[in-house]
RNA sequence: GGGCGCAUAGCUCAGUUGGCUAGAGCGCUUCCCUUACAAGGAAGAUGUCGGGGGUUCGAGUCCCUCUGCGCCCA
């Protein structure tokens, strides 16, 4: 049932919307649950932030993925292939945020009747009026319909790039049945002891208002400045000065710190204790590795806390915490406990309620106005951590806070998880290194715990005692069969909604899980772990996660930490790490530079083929710069697949049976020779992922088979030397063009779905991929030998008329050729169809050279004969 | 400072375990409307394979070192 007979003059346009409708209507993509694990090639898609822009990024590495899934599907995989929308967290609510101009208040109440605000998504009004308040319901709603919209655009972008994606299997992170497998997931870790809570000091951005993870951290340089202070011996000996960049935090100082074999601070390390400036405050002075003798005096303030060193001295050095900063960046209202004397409580008075900043310059005057201060602030610049989307420095408060072991603290666990590595085939290989690297690199167990609204809630509740005071270590956890549960709506077995907050009621946990944690789960999510046992069975451990290189650390990290824990094994057979985008001064390509280019502007324009062949020249892992003439010359590709495929097909009378048999001559065979090398070339490429390879081997091919073959068969094929010679180049054309459109059709799908339904039945992308056996038996093997001394010959007697500035056409009265007697032997069997291409009227005998290179003496036609 | 990668024609990149005279495409120059394709075809020019050293009969490829660039981390 050939759905499209050849046109006249082909063209590309209109095949991705009619192919994408058939391939839905047909349902060639949908994935098969009936079969066996070994059958099955599955794939863990990267659910892409649905932030409502496209950029190339996405059509890149998508199409690198497509590629593999699309050459297993022909390999006789039943490829599983779901796609994922990563809706939940930061990044949405930031969005919609600006989208729709609304804040969270979580204090308000929900609002039945709240519909979006008119405005939405008009920047400009938004603009001109004041954000709206609601609630956190009505605000996670918001959450959920911009979603949606930005999936819809999303799809559409990907089927018109032609992944073959079963679309009837799609998930979102923050959907029920995602929730349910991170509460899930969550309670195992729970359970099992990998997941604990603990106050302790974590990284806060305050702008966000939520701690981060230290896969989350960028360090920048910022500008600041040292101020030399003075701190007074409590002995009376000679006062200690300290250079410090933070002298805002003087109140919350525990202790100096100085390097063990600095000989200068030895003497103060035996229990001498010193006075802070201004706050009277009696520290010790300490020894500890990590303090620099060449920065500044060689001795620091350990406060708690200013930056992540303070956090390991505290711990290391057993320090008391005295905090000043609360988790809104601002310096506690109350004075504290430990500040007391009228000079100190009025100091701080000064500083109580000022944000950092403001604080600093309250405490550089506060200290000058002491004499505590040597001298004037001396500028600098310093590396302060920032949480990465962040653009306020983090502090670092004490709160409460859950975890998931992850081997920052457990050199065996780091161990263990560094072994799975192993068990991963790593594309390419050096990759492994990166993932190893990071876990030796890790110092912390890994923050699970946000402070936000939009996320998959920590499914617990804590009980409350007689005072109305929580209990922390005995949390309450919902029953399996009840998830997912939001613990600030729903109520723990055995209490009653009135209790909650109540002496001898209960609690619900305020926080939400980090998006990792959610999808880290993403194999558990989409192979329907604990939802669909069979579904389980045929597709965990997935064969395939691609990814991009730079989150290594986070996504591929964690997912391989969820899956040690849960289920004893690595979660892929298969890492692919792909590159970015560069553009073209080789700076990588996001939508935050504003170097991005909408990718739908260029499937417009070029057709989606072409962007895929441009794509699919980024070899696995390296970063590819973005090039619009590729895209021209995938684009010239498709065209010529076109046009080949309607010549090869024009002859024999609508003939397409392809009868080995019949090809009997000599450069016919060799062809196929060299085809059924490619086959295996390509083949083997594909087996190792690299499908910029089996392209390039391909495309090398055809563009020498449509330059060189086809011109050599053509004057043969209309049957200039009868009909049986005729046949022999047909049938071998055919040969050629089934294979061809078939190696071609993972990157071209939608040019290939057309040529091949213009004579063959069904898809090509459930037809068997190539295989080499019946083209190279066909080939009877007499080696390409034939085929490149034929394609040499026409090719010194083209360069004879170019050079002459001929027309190529022009006759050739008489050439002979030289070249060594084994290639003037193979050149006899096929010299009727170099003839023929060449318009060569006589070719006398050859001499024979020692020198491989074909040469030709010929005798063009003079002009205006 | 540590880890990983990259450096080959003007541009984008191939170059398997070392092996003949280092390749492709684009761009450039010249020519050709040829009955699949002018959205095409033919031909041509272009390189201290980043620098230096070493191993080897032989190095773009292996080892050392230096330089520059990128990413990740401290």
């Amino acid at each position: 049932m050939s759905t499209s007979p050849i046109p006249e003059k082909p063209d590309l346009s209109g095949l991705e919307d009619k192919w994408d409708s058939v391939w839905d209507d047909t349902g060639i993509y949908h994935f098969d649950a009936s079969k066996d694990r070994s059958e099955v090639f599955s794939v863990d898609t990267p659910p892409p932030t649905v932030s409502g822009s496209l950029h190339v990024g996405h059509v890149f590495s998508y199409t690198h993925t497509d590629n593999i899934a699309r050459y297993q599907r022909m390999a006789g995989k039943e490829v599983f292939y779901p796609m994922g929308w990563d809706d939940n967290g930061l990044p949405t609510e930031r969005r919609v945020q600006n989208y729709y101009g609304v804040r969270c208040d979580p204090s308000l109440p929900y609002d039945e009747t709240f519909t979006a605000p008119d405005d939405a998504g008009d920047p400009k009004a938004i603009k001109k009026r004041r954000e709206i308040s609601i609630s956190r319901p009505n605000f996670i709603e918001l959450c959920h319909e911009l979603a949606m919209k930005d999936e819809l655009i999303f799809e559409a972008l990907f089927r018109r790039l032609g992944l073959s994606v079963d679309w009837t299997r799609t998930y979102e992170t923050i959907n029920d049945h995602s929730r349910r497998i991170s509460q899930l997931g969550f309670l195992g870790n729970l359970e099992r002891g990998e997941a604990y809570q603990v106050e302790a000091p974590s990284l806060w951005d305050v702008t966000f208002q939520t701690a981060v993870a230290q896969a989350e951290l960028d360090d920048r340089e910022l500008p600041g400045a040292y101020h030399k202070l003075r701190f007074a011996r409590s002995d009376g000996g000679p006062d200690v000065w300290i250079d410090t960049t933070r002298p805002e935090l003087v109140p919350s100082c525990v202790a100096l710190v100085a390097h063990p074999d600095d000989e200068r601070y030895q003497p103060l390390f035996d229990g001498a204790t010193v006075t802070s400036p201004v706050f009277g405050v009696d520290v010790p002075v300490r020894a500890h590795p990590l303090a620099d003798p060449d920065k500044g005096t060689g001795i620091a303030m350990i406060c708690t806390f200013g930056d992540t060193t303070d956090v390991t001295w505290w711990r290391e050095l057993d320090l008391p915490v005295r905090t000043v900063i609360g988790r809104d960046g601002r310096f506690t209202s109350e004075t504290p406990e430990w500040i007391v004397g009228d000079t100190a409580t009025d100091a701080y008075r000064r500083l109580a309620g000022k944000k950092v900043a403001q604080a600093q310059s309250e405490i550089v005057e506060i200290l000058r106005e002491a004499g505590e201060m040597d001298g004037e602030p001396r500028p600098t610049t310093h590396p302060v951590k920032f949480f990465e989307k962040g653009d306020k420095p983090l502090e670092i408060v004490s709160s409460r806070q859950w975890y998931i072991r992850n081997g920052g603290r457990d050199a065996d666990l780091r161990a263990a998880l560094i072994a799975r590595g192993d068990e991963i085939n790593w594309i390419p290989d050096y990759m492994q290194s990166r993932f190893a690297s990071w876990i030796e690199g890790l110092n912390g167990d890994w923050l699970i715990s946000r402070q936000r609204f939009f996320g998959v809630p920590i499914p617990l509740w804590y009980p409350l005692d007689t005072e109305g005071e929580p209990n922390w270590d005995e949390p309450l956890t919902p029953e399996a069969d009840r998830l997912p549960i939001d613990p600030s709506t729903d109520v723990p077995a055995g209490y009653t909604e009135d209790q909650r907050g109540k002496p001898l009621g209960f609690i619900g946990e305020p926080d939400i899980m980090d998006t990792w944690a959610t999808s880290s789960l993403s194999p558990q999510i989409a192979s329907g772990w604990k939802t669909d046992d069979a579904l389980f069975a045929a597709t965990f451990p997935m064969d395939m996660r691609p990814q991009a290189h730079d989150i290594i650390r986070t996504w591929l990290f964690s997912t391989v930490v969820r899956s040690h824990f849960q289920h004893d094994v690595a979660p892929w057979k298969n890492a692919a790490l792909s590159g970015w985008i560069l553009d073209p001064d080789r700076k990588k390509m996001s939508k935050s530079k504003g170097n991005a280019v909408v990718p739908t502007d260029l499937l417009e324009k070029y057709g989606s083929d072409a962007v895929r062949y441009w794509a699919s020249s980024g070899r696995p892992g390296t970063d590819t710069a973005f090039d619009e003439g590729q895209m021209k010359i995938g684009r010239r590709l498709a065209i010529k697949l076109l046009n080949a495929s309607k010549f090869v097909l024009g002859f024999g009378d609508g003939d397409t049976t392809i009868d080995p048999s019949r090809i009997t001559e000599t450069l016919d065979r060799s062809m196929l020779d060299k085809l059924a090398d490619l086959v295996d070339d390509t083949t083997t490429a594909f087996d190792a992922f690299d499908y910029a390879r089996a392209l390039e081997r391909t495309e090398a091919f055809f563009w020498w088979f449509t330059d060189n073959h086809v011109e050599l068969v053509k004057a043969r094929c209309y049957g200039e030397h009868g009909d049986t010679r005729a046949a022999s180049a047909q049938h071998a054309l055919r040969m050629a063009l089934t294979t061809l459109q078939r190696l071609f059709a993972p990157f071209l799908p939608f040019v290939t779905e057309e040529v091949w339904n213009w004579w063959q039945d069904g898809s090509i992308h459930v037809a068997d991929w190539p295989g080499s056996d019946g083209v190279r038996a066909a080939a009877g093997g007499v080696g390409s030998g034939p085929s490149d001394v034929a394609t040499e010959a026409l090719s010194v007697v083209r360069r004879e008329k170019s050079e002459a500035k001929r027309k190529l056409r022009t006759p050739v009265r008489s050439a002979t050729f030289a070249a060594t007697q084994t290639q003037l032997d193979l050149l006899d069997k096929v010299i009727d169809d170099v003839k023929a291409a060449g318009v060569i009227q006589l070719v006398t005998p050859g001499t024979a050279t020692d020198r491989t290179e074909i040469e030709v003496t010929a005798e063009l036609e003079p002009e205006g004969s």
